[in-house]
DNA sequence: CTCGACCCTGACGTAACGTCAGGCTTTAAC
DNA sequence: GTTAAAGCCTGACGTTACGTCAGGGTCGAG
């Protein structure tokens, strides 16, 4: 003998020795991108050593999320590292936007559905197209930036406090109409009292962001009668009150 | 005539009234969750105002990025609302974390990458070997909570200043070693500057967070030598250089 | 010689459609 | 009335990275 010598692996060895099934090892001779470069005379695949190099690198590859074609390409060296890695990076953080949406929209439907733990299904439709319908009119009045910006924060805020704020406001709206009706001052205790509250509750959205609080307020004013309506939210005459109140602070 | 009445709307016409593709409709009617209520003679798929809203919901309920499965079972009542919505956000968070660590392990390669614009491939492999074995390292150390703190400081920081950071360390590590070599006094003002910068950056990496900085000095400390060969982290003797200036200082 | 472990190829299934291909129907123009 | 364009139909393949059979050879041990 001593042909050539060198160690050579069977499927299963491999497969066993690299924590990847012998389909996936199937799989990658299919696709060319790790071929046992040598067959027994029965056709069984064996592995030299250069090709479990190869299948190392490729799985150290496919650790980074890569497709395996774009392996392929780059240890063929048809495709460079630079611009690949960059285009990866890009699409990565498009699916992270797109899935932190998409759980934004989920707390805000879950949000609205706390108390009743079995709604109907028509309310719950009627919900989602709220949601939506708020969701496509946010999106018309704040830049993609801010909106990023949002969702970092909502993040941070944790559910929870989101859930809290959100339940906050409806009370707060509810206790400024109880003070308008009373005929209380704007410029005495209790309504000064409703104008932090509110302020706060402001906050806790913008998180002091300037542009954020003027988009909103831009938001807020070409829709009041939409948003009283639909979602309870502060009527003009609950509106010029707080600021009334603001102002009497200044 | 006057049979039934009610308007019918052909495969088209619905496409383009509900901006979906005609195949999507051909799809929804194969897989049972939107069949037109009729079909003419000829075998055209009639939609009565009943499928459109089906349609509808159908659409409203994708838009949370749920399985067409799962839409029917909701719409046909043999599944419930609440705990499928809790389900697909769980399956969210699991692909957000997913996504964020990938994200950040590709941050880290393209940092290693940093200057040579052109960088072999072999080199490259061993990138991000070492960025793979770190990963691993770092998650025996950490407890998956802080793992997600960690990640979500990251992402806060934002790339450019991780980049920084990760550039300072060297650079730091390489001014310690001066200072020690020059025979430079722990407790003088030397010393001082350097430990200074030391904690800051190392502030930079656990926020504030004493578990995140006691864990990693767990892992510092079993690991300091591969570090020190590997990735150039402080040798021993530095540590005890800075250790001596932190103590001389209180 | 046989049995169990291991190997082979080939093919279907996954999620949600996109994209033909080949053929019938309706509609509008001529 | 005819004809061409537009619209509709069904059926089937492709996409990603394998999982999971099915049917059938191969190899080593007893």
């Amino acid at each position: 003998m001593g042909t050539q010598g060198g160690q050579v692996w069977k499927v299963g060895q491999l497969a066993n020795s690299t924590g990847v099934t012998v389909r996936t090892l199937h799989h990658y001779d299919h696709l060319g991108l790790v071929r046992p470069s040598a067959r027994t005379l029965s056709g069984y695949r064996l592995y030299a050593e250069s090709d479990v190099e190869r299948l190392y690198a490729v799985l150290a590859l496919r650790q980074l999320g890569l497709p395996l074609e774009a392996i392929g390409e780059l240890l063929d060296g048809s495709s460079a590292i630079g611009p690949l890695l960059e285009r990866h990076s890009a699409c990565l953080d498009r699916q992270m936007v797109a899935i932190r949406n998409l759980r934004a929209q989920l707390s805000s439907v879950a949000a609205g559905m706390r108390g009743g733990q079995e709604v109907s299904v028509t309310d719950f439709l009627e919900l989602i197209r709220k949601v939506i319908t708020v969701d496509e009119t946010v999106k018309a009045y704040f830049t993609d930036e801010q909106l990023a910006d949002l969702a970092e924060r909502r993040a941070q805020l944790g559910e929870d406090t989101i859930a809290r704020v959100q339940a906050a406001w409806p009370d707060l709206i509810a206790r400024v109409q109880s003070a308008i009706d009373a005929g209380a001052d704007p410029a005495g205790p209790q309504a000064q009292g409703l104008a932090a509250e509110w302020i706060g509750l402001l906050d806790q959205f913008h998180g002091g962001d300037d542009g954020l609080r003027d988009s909103l307020y831009r938001m807020q004013a070409d829709n009041a009668a939409k948003f009283e309506v639909q979602y309870g939210g502060p009527s003009p005459a609950q509106m010029d009150f707080i600021k009334a109140a603001n102002a009497a602070r200044h």
